[in-house]
DNA sequence: TTGAATCGGTACTGAAGTGGTACTATTATA
DNA sequence: TATAATAGTACCACTTCAGTACCGATTCAA
């Protein structure tokens, strides 16, 4: 499926409180906290925590006081950054994709693949989309909606919606 | 996992084959002979086959001659038709993606999300991305990696591979 | 020093989706 | 009438996902 399994949902959603603390000059926060703020899984959550913290996206510290916070500005840590930490490197199909991997799993011959070349450009397609997003993108669009100024932009072309992000 | 499932990949196959038969003014082709071709699991193809069938992407022909054949224009058909048709609707995250089933299986209230505007925008352009690429572009890259004229682009950097798509 | 709160690591389980197969019915041609 | 093809349905093995559980290590505060 072409779709962000829900512990990406969960990190990106961990992340956008930990850069709205961070603008704040706030401290670490805990797992225990996020997840009852939004209502989510605490276990979960904190797996979820643990595995950006070994990507570095966020540092931890330990102890009574401890936490989470995030270990770079906003604006470093790109939307690609947090998937490739969750789910590992994306791939958009099984072969023909550029990648070490290429091949693996799939019955067509790379050579005689008649999709190859626009799968690889779909691929780099995507992958420059997602990093083209930054955490600071996602907090100033969280902010803009809730301000009632873009709502979601339902009467947006594509076309605007993507010039407004770039 | 954000990638594309083998089906659908297996359908690119078969369609930039079928692209290639209606480029010569060939009539419809077998599963059989398509799933010999790329050596795909025959019974596997015929189920992907169907359900392009039922998208009403390839037109379906019974009996000793009969076999499938592009329904349109290769340019008319993107991606996202095929995906869609195999996948079902892209979704990027479980909620906060403006889709009618926005919230569904999300444990984050939508009101309270702080993703939810950055995650839609991402929808949106991953949409607009899969729209804007059409079968007529698939089989103009298989060519143009054939002929080594492109070799799938080791050296471009995404910004120009995603110039030469457009 | 003791206890509470927190992170770190590992392992486990149920559910869902994916990949693939099998069988039968239907249609069309020779 | 035999053959070759699609259409539909059902089924199963395997993998991944979502979530839980447990225990240890660390830090802080009383």
């Amino acid at each position: 499926m072409l779709s962000l399994t829900r512990k990406t949902d969960y990190a990106l959603v961990a992340l956008a409180m930990l850069g709205q603390r961070r603008a704040l000059g706030l401290g670490p926060v805990s797992a225990r906290v996020v997840a009852e703020q939004y209502n989510l899984p605490q276990p979960l959550l904190m797996n979820v925590l643990k595995e950006l913290g070994q990507a570095r996206i966020v540092t931890s510290t330990r102890g009574a006081t401890g936490g989470y916070e995030l270990a770079h500005d906003p604006a470093q840590v790109s939307v690609l950054d947090v998937i490739t930490a969750i789910e590992g490197p994306v791939r958009l199909a099984q072969c023909c994709d550029g990648l070490p991997v290429m091949g693996q799993g799939c019955a067509v011959e790379a050579a005689s693949c008649p999709a190859k070349g626009a799968v690889k450009h779909l691929h780099r397609r995507l992958v420059g989309l997602l990093e083209s997003v930054s955490l600071q993108d996602l907090l100033a669009e969280s902010e803009e909606s809730e301000t009632g100024g873009c709502q979601c932009c339902p009467a947006l072309t594509i076309a605007e919606s993507i010039s407004r992000l770039k």
